[in-house]
DNA sequence: GATCAAACGGACCGAGCGGTCACTTTGACC
DNA sequence: GGTCAAAGTGACCGCTCGGTCCGTTTGATC
């Protein structure tokens, strides 16, 4: 229980953020094969420090997990705040799809060997999602039988829905989130018509 | 171009249904990451066997591919002389979606070095899909902005979605095809209420 | 600027991968 | 049942990967 260190020296500080940078891009271009070495030559430092500021692939994997969330997580919660349900959900969707886009690593939430801090923080969006979800059914914005779970789960399909087109518009995503959300509404009226198609 | 002989021997027709059947299950549980020698082992046969078959682990992929492509087509081409035009491409979603339940290869789809004949079949289907929601459009079952790449696209959401739950029920997808395809339809009514919720 | 622990780097290791090959077994045909 | 090419086999090869190790460099502290 010899704990290390408190204060890190600066240039530990310094790669520590230039390969979580690095990690994420090589995970978003290269899938979850993406290799460490690989990691470390697109950070510009040897592969022994990656394992010095990770003690393996996966506890790297699980910090760039973190960080995702982390935003995710207070986005939800500063859109709880906002005067329209149904309007803050869809905009919490939007958001998380945004995310994705840039750097897509949701196949990294797969990994159920995920450690007990990470499964707290997923809890805690978790919680969070599910409020957005209970005032947008609240407020008669979706179905009164769709679950925190059913938007948890759609939530990710947007991208992966575009992910099979080789070059995809760098919003076409939109798209298939409206198609989606539009699926989730009361009987209602459909309130935006969907941007463009593609091909 | 010297062409081997057309007939295979009785032993090696049986071993290679049995390889395709063998590497259909394996790349199901385990992903595109299965490897060869884990396939050989559960089709009962030496590792080189594998390869007498099929040049390398790609060309094994694009069988099994082919063979389910062809299913799927077939399954097309039949429910397009239904009566019911909305009906039919909802069965057209269903039967596809609970073939990949039982064996999901979707990731093998995005493999862009397709051979010239797997790369034809897919053109095919996309034709027969085509078909489909030309005649689900004109009855009206559909939106009318909704394009045949949309569908192709989405058709294989309703399983990812599900692919996050550890043990999801056996017919959960059901609930997100539904939900899904409610996205695609006009302002009208919405048909069925969607199957049971999870957790 | 001397000191020393913290941080860095890259050669190195064992495991597992796709793919090959020389040898053995087997089924079709007479 | 004898013959022979087709089919089967598993040790083997080259390569890449995650992870280790130890000699070297560097930044904080005085």
């Amino acid at each position: 229980m010899t704990s290390p260190p408190r204060t890190l020296r600066a240039d530990a500080v310094r790669n520590r953020a230039i390969l979580l940078e690095a990690a994420e891009k090589e995970f978003a271009e290269r899938g979850p094969g993406a290799s460490v070495a690989d990691i470390a030559r697109r950070a510009g430092v040897g592969k022994g420090t990656v394992f010095r500021h990770f003690a393996s692939k996966d506890e790297l994997i699980a910090a760039i997990v973190h960080m995702h969330i982390s935003v995710l997580d207070a986005t939800g919660r500063r859109l709880l705040t906002t005067a329209d349900p149904g309007a803050a959900l869809y905009e919490f969707l939007t958001a998380a799809a945004a995310q994705r886009e840039q750097q897509d690593v949701s196949f990294l939430l797969t990994a159920d060997d995920a450690s007990a801090e990470v499964v707290a923080l997923r809890e805690q969006l978790y919680a969070t999602i599910g409020a957005l979800v209970d005032r947008a059914r609240e407020a008669g914005a979706i179905r009164p039988d769709v679950t925190t779970t059913d938007v948890v789960l759609l939530m990710c399909a947007p991208n992966h829905v575009v992910s099979f087109v080789k070059d995809p518009p760098p919003d076409l995503w939109r798209r298939y989130l409206a198609l989606i959300f539009d699926g989730l509404r009361p009987e209602g009226a459909h309130p935006l018509g969907p941007p463009p198609a593609p091909l």
